[in-house]
DNA sequence: GTCTATAGTGCGATAGAC
DNA sequence: GTCTATCGCACTATAGAC
């Protein structure tokens, strides 16, 4: 177990955001990401998929956690109670100790179509897990979808928020301040 | 401008949706696309920036009909009002003729990854764009950029339906029930 | 219209952990 | 012996540069 430097998955995606955030992301080259940790081309492609997906969370952590707050709202919650347990718990993922580094990922990505898209696929399929999860509690369709890509647009939007220049409040603060706003607008 | 078969880029992009549908995605080169009408690889690339694109429409006439729909909605309409507007300028892209060309389309692009990426951008970029015309209207952030991202999904969520095997209403009927649906349901 | 860089794949070889 | 991380090499297709 000390034959290979461990944790290289999170190396590779460290010298990655690095890179692509000094020299851009077209001009990185996925052998030069590689060998600055000491590994060869072939290697960065058994670790991701492609070039993009390093700056992605492959595990799907991310989904579980928000997921999780849908199935773990109280019995008998509103479709929109369920919404905000679901955001409460996804910002969980995002404590303040984190914005750093997602002020970084956020500006390689904003700046690179190719990373956007993949990002944007994310998203759609997080609404989906949601979705799926609300559907699970007795909420038919079109409702269900609509309601996880809702969720999903009020966390995109605060987290754009929260990244921004100055900005001080937590993410869940965020998050609530909005959906506070919108329940009184969506009517 | 007689010099060259006229309509080259709609020649090109059926003959792309017909291979994509009939042999995949992956498995269709640019080369193949461009001589099966008679062209040179290089030829195609002087009309689409990539293989994806040419089932996108690039001139983004979509995306105005429905912006459209926010800014000719009546002055002192309600969000709500203003999203139903949109959606209903919106349904004017697909009338029923469409169907089947939208079917096809669809399932090449539910089935291959890389176009349903391409497909969430351009969806993220008409929220952004229905949002700006929002924000024109006096709506402040983030309420407009939920609101457009609201729009989109109704949209998104119909039109799966409007495809679905065996639907015969309109997409302007499916979004109106979609949306009736939701007044309730959302609060 | 040709030429080339680079992403990404397939297959095989190596070398240490167990 | 098996399993797994790594490297090496040859290859294709996209996409952009010249």
């Amino acid at each position: 177990m000390v034959r290979w430097e461990p944790g290289t998955t999170q190396r590779l995606r460290a010298a990655a955001l690095d890179l692509y955030l000094h020299q851009g992301f077209e001009q990185t080259t996925v052998t030069e990401i590689a060998e600055s940790v000491g590994l060869t081309e072939r290697t960065f492609f058994r670790h991701f998929p492609d070039k993009r997906e390093v700056l992605f969370d492959g595990q799907g952590s991310f989904e579980r956690t928000f997921v999780d707050g849908v199935t773990d709202a109280p019995e008998g919650a509103s479709l929109f109670e369920i919404i905000a347990a679901t955001l409460a718990a996804g910002a969980v993922f995002f404590p303040d100790g984190r914005r750093d580094y997602s002020r970084s990922r956020q500006s390689v990505i904003e700046a690179n179509p190719p990373l956007q898209e993949r990002e944007q696929l994310k998203l759609a399929g997080l609404a989906t897990g949601l979705a799926t999860a609300i559907r699970a509690r007795g909420v038919g369709d079109p409702a269900a979808m609509i309601a996880g890509r809702f969720a999903v647009t009020v966390f995109e939007t605060s987290f754009a928020q929260w990244v921004g220049e100055g900005e001080t409040r937590s993410l869940a603060e965020i998050q609530r301040e909005s959906l506070g706003t919108l329940r009184e607008m969506m009517v």
